[in-house]
RNA sequence: GGGUCGGUGGCAGAGUGGUCAAAUGCACCUGACUGUAAAUCAGGCGGCGAAAGCCUACGGGAGUUCAAAUCUCUCCCGGCCCA
């Protein structure tokens, strides 16, 4: 038997950090879980791209904080609904995935989120597939939950209304995405969705549900979205994503980049550091004399760590200094092997340091590629023998070392 | 089913016979600056080519024309109105 945590202070906390909103309300869902009574609760990941993203961390550390406290908690994968598409983020056509596509990802997300979420030990989430009751779901049965809702209550969304506005089309099958997502609730008869705040209006839809099939009242738990203090929200579009399969490197550098506003709001989020720890750091930031470099390091610093571990975030930390700081390059430069005669364009192209011919030579053009430190600007420029050994950058962070055969 | 409007680059969105490889914004790339791969500023942003230039591209196909993203026909897809 699995012992419950129902230590009043971590469950106030737990139900305080990152949480926007609780639904029916937070005193109830606490009660509930002051009671000692083991709640199974899950947030779901449609597999859609090949990795999960910062965005994803935010629910599946929330996920933890609960397993944390001995619940038992589901991660599913919604390889049915990514077929479906959530209309939530508006761009709705989405390109049909093979079975395979989809169980791949999924593989990946799994290994993804464990460094937030255990799948093994004493409590381990478990991983579940909503096509395992979604493909069952009969058209008779599938009417009967549709019933539970009105065509108002659907188009009511603003992304139906912006696209009622604008005319665009809206496609039957999207009103249909919350209903299985909702359904998801009543399959695995939980007692609480977790989700990011964009995502209530499908959560409600599965508390709805749970009512209406299993009379049973579902908690819904939404989280704060990782936005800067203007609102302005993280994501793919705003081209800052970082996502959770990059390697070490990229990961810290992306989330370098982010503006300052957000580390707070990303530390809270998607980071276990402690909440007086926070504090801290937000006073550290209020004061003028200490950079704000710094704070960002160490929330680059915790995300890469929790991700890859503290080696690689280490590893990370060190290489970022170096190549972008100091603009140095790396300890392990990537070293290519090059007949004499070969000419430079050729090789940006070979080892992907250009897109194109046209784009090496745009880089040439612009300044962007050195060779020892020294400007390139010749575009018909070759190898020759006494470039063995010297370093090639492209950009802030593309390096290679010349080996001359 | 009828009428009508529309489908443009990674996305959004101009253009409506030659000056269009296609405005502008976002994303992206390079440079300057900076604590930063932030912000800002400057430049760039289909492919091949040293260049001149050539090739491919405005939903698909066919056509008109010296010339088509732009006109015509047809097919596919969508919005709106009517039924």
């Amino acid at each position: 038997m699995q012992k419950i945590i129902t230590d009043e202070k971590k469950i106030d906390q737990l139900l305080e950090r990152g949480v926007e909103n609780v639904f029916p309300d937070k005193e109830a869902l606490k009660k509930k879980l002051m009671s000692g009574e083991r709640i199974r609760l899950y947030c779901g990941y449609d597999p859609t791209a090949n990795s999960l993203h910062i965005g994803n961390a935010i629910t599946i550390n929330k996920l933890s904080q609960f397993q944390e406290l001995g619940h038992e908690v589901i991660f599913l994968v919604g390889d049915f609904t990514c077929m479906i598409g959530d209309p939530t983020d508006k761009l709705a056509t989405r390109k049909k995935m093979t079975r395979e596509d989809v169980l791949e990802n999924a593989k990946d997300y799994q290994l993804q989120a464990s460094g937030y979420l255990a799948f093994d030990g004493e409590n381990p989430a478990k991983v579940m597939y909503n096509s395992e009751w979604n493909d069952k779901l009969t058209f008779k049965e599938l009417i009967e939950l549709s019933s539970n809702f009105t065509v108002q209550q659907m188009i009511q969304r603003d992304m139906f209304q912006n696209r009622l506005k604008e005319e665009k089309p809206i496609h039957l099958h999207e009103f249909l995405y919350p209903l299985t997502q909702g359904y998801d609730s009543v399959a695995m008869d939980v007692d609480l969705e977790v989700g990011g705040n964009d995502q209530m209006f499908n959560m409600l839809a599965g508390r709805t549900l749970q009512k209406a099939v299993n009379d049973k009242e579902k908690f819904v738990l939404t989280l704060k979205l990782l936005a800067d203090d203007n609102g302005k929200k993280m994501g793919k579009s705003e081209g800052n994503a970082v996502f959770l399969n990059q390697s070490p490197e990229d990961m810290y550098g992306k989330v370098m980049s982010w503006e300052d506003g957000v580390i707070v709001r990303a530390l809270e989020l998607c980071t276990k550091i402690s909440i007086s720890e926070i504090e801290e750091i937000t006073e550290a930031l209020k004061d003028d004399k200490n950079n704000p470099r710094d704070q960002k390091m160490r929330l680059a610093f915790e995300l890469v760590k929790i991700n890859c571990g503290e080696k690689e975030a280490q590893r990370a930390q060190e290489h970022f200094v170096r190549t972008i700081q100091k603009g140095e390059a790396p300890e392990d430069v990537i070293e290519i092997q090059l007949a004499v005669g070969i000419k430079l364009l050729q090789v940006l192209v070979d080892e992907k340091m250009a897109e194109s011919g046209g784009d090496a030579k745009r880089k040439i053009k612009q300044g962007g590629v050195k060779l020892d430190d020294i400007v390139v600007n010749n575009l018909q420029k070759e190898i020759a023998a006494e470039d063995n050994g010297r370093i090639l950058k492209v950009g802030k962070r593309d390096f290679r070392k010349i080996l001359v055969k």
